[in-house]
DNA sequence: GTCTATACGTAGATAGAC
DNA sequence: GTCTATCTACGTATAGAC
């Protein structure tokens, strides 16, 4: 664990009012004040507003790319990797779910990182659905429609970050378990 | 079916513009080039930029609170009752796709309605979790995490908005149909 | 109902003192 | 590393001509 250095301390902060506000709302002098400091101050640590943008998503873009690469490598069952996804998301959410409001709602305000975020969500898309429909060929998931299921999944886990700071009660672990009943087998009781 | 008015149309060009940029990216000059007009003109139809995205929040709001009412006065099982609340999300959302992103992102600009959206929000949430208690109690639904349950489904259908212009292939019947099948009895393949 | 002109505030960012 | 002072651009909104 490196030690936070004054400029990731404004990325943290800058994250925070993002989430409130979204990147637009927030200004330099917004920020400057939370950090207890001028506007013009910001600047001897960080070259633009933009720039802190891109340091939040772009980290944590890699960080879900790398992840899934990581799961992809294995050779679990398709359902396995299912909950592996679902445990990655719970883990990077968890740590930063300041960041993850910027990464889903604020990816549009970048500049020149803005195709390359697109194309790191865009091959995540397909890795995942890539799971889904392996899943289907070994038997371990429904013939159903692939594309429901994979946003269905998918919108859940990035909507985590809205609902992570309200349920501080459970942990992590307990959390991707839950999750991956309910995404999995869904709600209906069968009859026994 | 009443004809649209002119207010309408630049509260509809509007809530296109914040589903790209969010409410305080998109100035009236933005919203002025759309509409073909001048940014002064704008104010002989509407009163500032906070009453556009009042308009669209607020009606919204409105429809999913009178819609989830009318579902729960019926006497059908929980699991139907569920099913119905897929099917107004689908409706509404594919109404206005636009909106549901304002509804969803940009809440938080509101200014004199931002107590009473946060009061229906709230309400419509209660609502919700009651069909799921409900559920559980007469046995159509698994004694599981209520709350997460809840997140899931409500993540998926707030999501809605981003995915529905995607995929016109399926018509809303459908989609209902299909994200029922997914959200109340999951994914996994049952061992016949 | 749309225009031009404009008021007034505030945005991101820089210069240079300390 | 933080400050004050300041630049330039652009934000919402109004006044008044056509």
């Amino acid at each position: 664990m490196k030690q936070e250095t004054r400029k990731d301390e404004i990325i943290r902060t800058a994250a925070k009012l993002f989430k409130e506000k979204g990147y637009s709302a927030v200004t330099m002098r917004d920020l400057a004040t939370e950090m207890g400091m001028k506007a013009a101050s910001l600047y001897n640590h960080i070259n633009s507003k933009q720039e802190i943008l891109k340091e939040i998503i772009i980290s944590l873009a890699e960080e879900f790319t790398s992840g899934l690469q990581e799961i992809q490598k294995s050779n679990k069952s398709n359902i396995d990797k299912l909950k592996d996804v679902i445990e990655l998301h719970v883990n990077i959410t968890s740590k930063n779910t300041y960041g993850m409001a910027s990464l889903n709602n604020n990816w549009m305000h970048l500049k020149e990182k803005l195709e390359y975020y697109l194309q790191l969500r865009s091959n995540y898309e397909d890795e995942f659905r890539n799971v889904l429909q392996q899943g289907v060929k070994n038997n371990e998931i429904i013939n159903g429609n692939i594309e429901v299921m994979l946003f269905s999944i998918l919108s859940t886990l990035r909507s985590l970050y809205l609902w992570i700071p309200k349920k501080e009660d459970l942990n992590p672990e307990e959390l991707s378990q839950k999750l991956s009943e309910v995404l999995i087998n869904g709600i209906n009781k069968k009859i026994d």
